[in-house]
DNA sequence: GATGAATGAGATTTCATTCAT
DNA sequence: TATGAATGAAATCTCATTCAT
């Protein structure tokens, strides 16, 4: 009688967690059932439970290993680039999103307001992300491209937060062509940070 | 031979509409069902369905109200004074949001995101905040409070997502102190309007 | 204080009844709700129910009525002709129907099984239109049109029968020409009454 | 890893057909709930969707079923026999029909007048039941038993619509004795069918 | 006479979850 | 490990009927 393969075993739940996305991507957190997300699995709803004990518990992972790879390719684009750059091919890079998963996106917020459990998993890679901005920020000012007045602890948070915000843009104002308000990105960002010209 | 009173109608589905805000704000646009509004509303489920044909009804309405409300908020805010005022005031008002709020606002993106009913409303609302603000930037440019090459229109738009995405601050960042990033927001908005220095 | 005028009273009764045949006739009995009915005779639901006390009885009453008419269309056209020309006539006239009429008839049919007043009603008005016909045969014997050996009660009900099964015909073929299983009919009827051909 | 059994499977359709089938007979289509349905099949509501998608899908395999049934039942006595003989045994047969069955058939047709899919199945039987009957009258032509100048197709079509009608007869008439009609139903359908007796 | 507000039971259907095999 | 049969609660919505005005 053999113990459980735990290669095996983590590739099912990173399966069923990718089948998961594309449900929840397609129909929200309430709209996809479990069936939905096994028939996307291609596994029987009972087996599903042997590997997550609860819908809730699919989700949190979901969300858990869906911002961690957010703060990963953040991470990646944050190398070596100054911050305006990287905050903005950032932006970019996500802009082209369609709008499914700036929808799942929301959804987590909105569970985040209400569940504690959700709360502490947003706040968990918030904090990843926060640090990288934070370093990148540091580099930043010793380089002088960065106002050192600044906090970069509180400035790291209103950027991520800037970014969550423009994902309303085109949900908002579905007229707007994306390049002007990109550049209008970029432009206030640049002047956010920009050490003050001194002459 | 009594007619309807429209006064009583109109009166009962705004009591209707707010008990689903309070019951949508608890458990999300699909944690909260039928019953629970028609229990906060007192009123039987079969009565309610003469103030609305279906559940999608009063969330539409609702959203509506909801929007229209902020909309109006914020034109009040927005009288006379300089957009930087207005605008952090707004944020100010509306941050000590019991996270409920919020949630109810990222519930209303994440199903505009799949919507097609609901993301038009959203869009009509949101124009109505953006011509408030074109004219009050517009007002900044011609008194030389802003600068004059920024499009009010683009920047109207980003400005608003601006206020969206500072709702998720304090969710991603719960121990971070309101009043340190309140003032890094008035910073970013002053920086960003204002004219360029050089004269 | 005048009491209630027993004619306008019959008259609403008659257009409720009249409104009730279009909606049953439209969605069968179970499918027409009272809104509909009330909806359909213009007036509010709290007021039909001064007129009948429930829905069976709307039913009931109506059934009544379509039956009594039947039979009077039918006492009409069984004047003075042979059974034959009667009969025909009749089929010919009930052929062209809707579908709509048919399928109130054969709810009608369900019910009486199921429903003992509804079988009452059925039951006497039959027994109408027995009476016709047993007075048709009876004469039709006289003349020697129609064969003596014949019970003419016996006969009359089968007739009757017949002309209830001549509505599935096109329920079931909806392919067949109207005109080929009238002639067949026509044929059917003439050789079933016919005196043997005593030569 | 077992897969479905599809003997159980198609066992425990039949199963909630027959107990379907009881409570339709008793109660009518729209009368008959699936609560009724799930306690005479006893099952839970939710099991029972393992197996139809919905109430109309159980109504149509009823139909189905209950159409095909009878069509077979009709192929046995029609084999080898003549058509006289033939028809009057499922007269006979169906005669005494505790008028549960009758109601639903009248359920049927009620239903096929209104709702296209109960149209086609019914069309679809009474073809098959059309194709029967007409080799039998057409080997009953051969043999010099049936007038050869009828149209077989047009003749099967209203012999069966005869059928249908002689369902009403008991309905109508409860006080007839069915042996009466019995014997002029025979009487009918010889005169019809026999050719003329000149030679 | 006439209205429509109001009720509450009940209908169909979905879904997360458990369990025997 | 894996299946799918099975459950039962709950969700949305409809409808006949009553009642205050």
């Amino acid at each position: 009688m053999r113990k459980v393969d735990p290669v095996k075993y983590e590739e099912k739940r990173r399966a069923i967690l990718e089948a998961a996305a594309r449900c929840f991507g397609r129909n929200g957190f309430h709209g996809a059932s479990i069936s939905h997300i096994c028939a996307e699995a291609e596994m029987s709803a009972g087996h599903l439970y042997h590997y997550f004990p609860s819908k809730e518990a699919i989700i949190e992972a979901m969300i858990d290993a869906n911002l961690e790879r957010a703060a990963n390719r953040f991470g990646e684009t944050a190398k070596g680039e100054s911050v305006l750059d990287a905050l903005v091919t950032h932006l970019e890079r996500s802009a082209p999103d369609d709008g499914r998963r700036a929808s799942l996106l929301f959804d987590m917020f909105a569970e985040a307001g209400r569940n504690p459990t959700m709360a502490r998993i947003l706040s968990k890679h918030s904090h990843e992300m926060q640090a990288l901005l934070v370093d990148l920020l540091r580099r930043g000012q010793e380089r002088e491209e960065v106002d050192r007045s600044l906090d970069p602890e509180v400035v790291a948070s209103v950027l991520i937060s800037l970014v969550d915000g423009s994902k309303t843009l085109t949900l908002r104002n579905p007229h707007l062509a994306p390049h002007s308000y990109g550049e209008a990105l970029r432009t206030l960002i640049s002047r956010f940070l920009s050490p003050p010209a001194s002459k």
